[in-house]
DNA sequence: CACCATGTTCCTTG
DNA sequence: CCAAGGAACATGGT
């Protein structure tokens, strides 16, 4: 489940689980996603380490973690008392869905998925990172931030950035929202959403919109993002089970959520239907390899 | 069998 | 060095 808002959503809902759990020993079932790191590495940083907090980075979870640096010489029996108060090394654990990336708890002794990918014994309960394709990460290596532009809120995400960014491109619009550097966050579902929001043609060439086009993007960006998260806040969701999902979120058994699946997304994944606001038929069309789901007549130019 | 899928990275090519 | 296009990664659903 990626993108920024089933991430955010994730991270609320694994923070209060998480923090204050330790790490007493962790399963490596699949190297590729540790990568550059390796197991000896995350054993030698992550065991014994306690959660701090949980945080979201674009499309990135960043847990925070502390272990005691406990020295050569509190060797058997010293406890904390020992140890110099706040002498606690810092380590950081960063997560990514890929496609088809999930995180929960599980109870310690339930089966593991078919695809797990990382499990963290936390004692009573078990952290599962589990990704049918392997695409995602769970590693100690930071390295993946690096060059991620702006948080779709932060102060730096100003129109006249944007605006500058989109005027040295002459690629699609759609294709440039997928661009982390630009800002950070957005995925092919939302890049979707927000331009019918904004009522721009996703093959308008970025560097050709008008001041007034960007200011729109950079305001439906924000909108159709943060009412993501609030849906997702507000539906019960099913994080480890099999529940249906809509694209991105997974709906429990009981708790339905088709009756948001009709309101939720109003674009994407639905060629062929006709437009919520002007019943025009909903057309798909490929950018980059990627499918892209607009209105041809509320979206022009 | 064919095509599609929420993402990122690497490798060309210009 | 940069922009842009495409393949690769790996598995499953329809």
């Amino acid at each position: 489940m990626p993108e920024l808002p089933e991430v955010e959503v994730l991270v609320r809902h694994l923070r209060p689980l998480l923090k204050g759990k330790s790490i007493r020993g962790l399963t490596v079932h699949r190297e590729k996603v540790i990568r550059p790191a390796t197991k000896k590495e995350l054993e030698r940083t992550l065991i014994n380490a306690r959660f701090e907090s949980v945080e979201r980075r674009a499309k990135f979870l960043v847990f925070r973690l502390t272990r005691s640096s406990a020295g050569i010489k509190h060797a058997s029996k010293s406890r904390n008392a020992a140890l110099p108060a706040g002498s606690r090394q810092h380590v950081v654990l960063i997560g990514h869905l890929g496609m088809t990336g999930r995180m929960y708890l599980q109870p310690a002794r339930a089966p593991l998925p078919r695809h797990a990918a990382v499990s963290l014994d936390l004692g009573r309960t078990r952290f599962v990172y589990e990704d049918t394709r392997y695409f995602g990460r769970l590693t100690t290596d930071t390295s993946m931030l690096d060059g991620l532009g702006p948080e779709p809120w932060s102060d730096e995400f100003t129109v006249d950035a944007f605006a500058k960014d989109l005027k040295r491109s002459s690629q699609d619009i759609k294709i440039k929202l997928l661009d982390q550097s630009l800002v950070a966050g957005i995925g092919n579902i939302y890049a979707s959403e927000a331009l019918f929001r904004a009522g721009i043609s996703p093959r308008k060439a970025a560097c050709r919109l008008t001041r007034a086009q960007v200011t729109r993007l950079h305001s439906s960006i924000r909108a159709v993002l943060q009412e993501a998260i609030d849906c997702g806040s507000t539906i019960p969701l099913d994080f480890a089970g099999n529940g249906k999902r809509d694209g991105l979120f997974y709906y429990g058994q009981s708790g339905d959520g088709s009756e948001f699946y009709e309101e939720r997304l109003l674009v994407y994944d639905r060629a062929g239907e006709p437009c919520g606001r002007c019943q025009t038929i909903i057309r798909r069309v490929v950018q980059a390899a990627r499918s892209t789901y607009f209105c041809p007549t509320c979206q022009r130019g």
